[in-house]
DNA sequence: CGTGAGGTTGACTTCGGTCAACGTTTGTGG
DNA sequence: CCACAAACGTTGACCGAAGTCAACCTCACG
């Protein structure tokens, strides 16, 4: 179990490995496939704090599974950011401008953040060399669907507690599932972001928080998140409004 | 034109036909491919108002393309129904089920409604046999990632009336785009519904659509949708909230 | 007809936004 | 290494857009 997921020192420095490991699930990829897979996968410099990984509107390059670090990924409507999602290490960003081959969204990293990319400019060609890959696409895919979705769900049918609670667990999850530290963890997402991700703003996030941290739930100071009460967490981030 | 994408009359009772309009974007099947494609496709009695196409749970049937009518794809979240999307003729639903070969969401008919199924229950096979088809599904992926941000910026950055504005607008954009009267057309969907799609009350929605009708913008009675003056529903449905 | 679902309208409430003042952290350059 | 500025976060007072509640209207359909 890695201490910490943005400590790129400690992080495998094989690229490729990394992406067979983001792109195994949900069926691995045969021992033939990997060759081929290798010499899809591009090596980047670090991104450090600020710098964009793509932007909407540029030209589509390669998918990005996330190394090290933190992405958001937002659109700008009449001058405000909509967020529409972080990525961790493991996760894989750019599937929606496969198709139209442009992004449509900006990936900008929070944090010091290293990627490989997976050049799939070719499509039709991988997918008949390697049709499993295709799998992992679709799959990719169906999670940002179904992430979309839940996103929907917690906007239109949650109070703002239970947003705030909603994210955090959700958080907790991700970090346990890829088995991080996930009671206490570095999270480099300002208040005011995750207040635009949920939709509200840095004020009623920072009342959340207190009254959250005077229950004793969890705290969340200087980037750094300790969850003291899982299980209310989960119990208001699920709970019915009324 | 046809002129009204409701009348199952008048729509050409070709199935397969049908099928293949829906799936020949952006790039067109090749004949060879096309008797393959014609074996997946499958016939359905028409759902009549209130029926389910699928339910959240059923095993993955197949995707189906909307050849008359509407439906409407929406989640249950305590108790609270969450309308995730509208599905009007030519549209396609149920790719988000396909990774995991089970349907997530209830998709239930609006109105007297005739579909097509596609059955893609053997994709690895078909995607070797008709590699245009797996774009035609990236595609339709891609469009429904793109459509769930879009209303996650509507949910997020627009008031009361922008919202209404640009469901109606995008409505017109739809017909229009599909060949429909896109002025007057009837739209079988309950002010309760559309309200539910932007997360406001009936009420308020009355509120709205009376300020419209005032305004001589538009009018909606009885499932009949009058566009006055599209240019004015498309100024508010686009500028600034401030 | 009559009944029930859907739609409308008005009065009132509320949750979260806005505004403002202040506290705290971060990061840069001397 | 410190100083300072700018960005971020906190807290309180107040506000307002949309929700809630209630009464009533309308219409489709048995």
């Amino acid at each position: 179990m890695t201490n910490n997921p943005y400590n790129l020192n400690k992080h495998n420095s094989n690229c490729s490995q990394c992406g067979l490991q983001n792109m195994c699930f949900p069926k691995g990829l045969f021992r033939t496939d990997i060759d081929l897979l290798e010499s899809l996968v591009t090596h980047h410099p670090c991104l450090s704090k600020g710098e964009y990984l793509f932007k909407a509107g540029d030209a589509f390059v390669s998918l990005f599974a996330i190394k090290a670090g933190l992405v958001k990924v937002y659109s700008n409507v009449e001058g405000k950011e909509v967020i529409h999602g972080f990525y961790l290490p493991g996760d894989v960003l750019g599937v929606d401008a496969i198709v139209s081959q442009k992004y449509k969204f900006n990936a900008r990293a929070l944090d010091m953040t290293s990627v490989c990319g997976i050049k799939l400019s070719e499509m039709d060609k991988i997918y008949q060399l390697i049709p499993h890959l295709n799998n992992h696409v679709l799959n990719i895919m169906s999670e940002e669907i179904l992430g979309g979705r839940l996103h929907s769900e917690l906007l239109t049918k949650k109070s703002a507690d239970q947003r705030v609670a909603y994210f955090l667990w959700g958080m907790v999850e991700r970090f346990k599932s890829r088995g991080y530290h996930y009671t206490e963890f570095r999270l480099s997402i300002l208040h005011k972001e995750m207040a635009t991700y949920l939709n509200l703003t840095p004020e009623t996030v920072s009342r959340v928080l207190s009254n959250f941290s005077r229950k004793s739930i969890m705290t969340w100071k200087k980037k750094e998140v300790l969850i003291y009460d899982l299980n209310a967490l989960e119990k208001l981030a699920h709970t019915s409004i009324d």
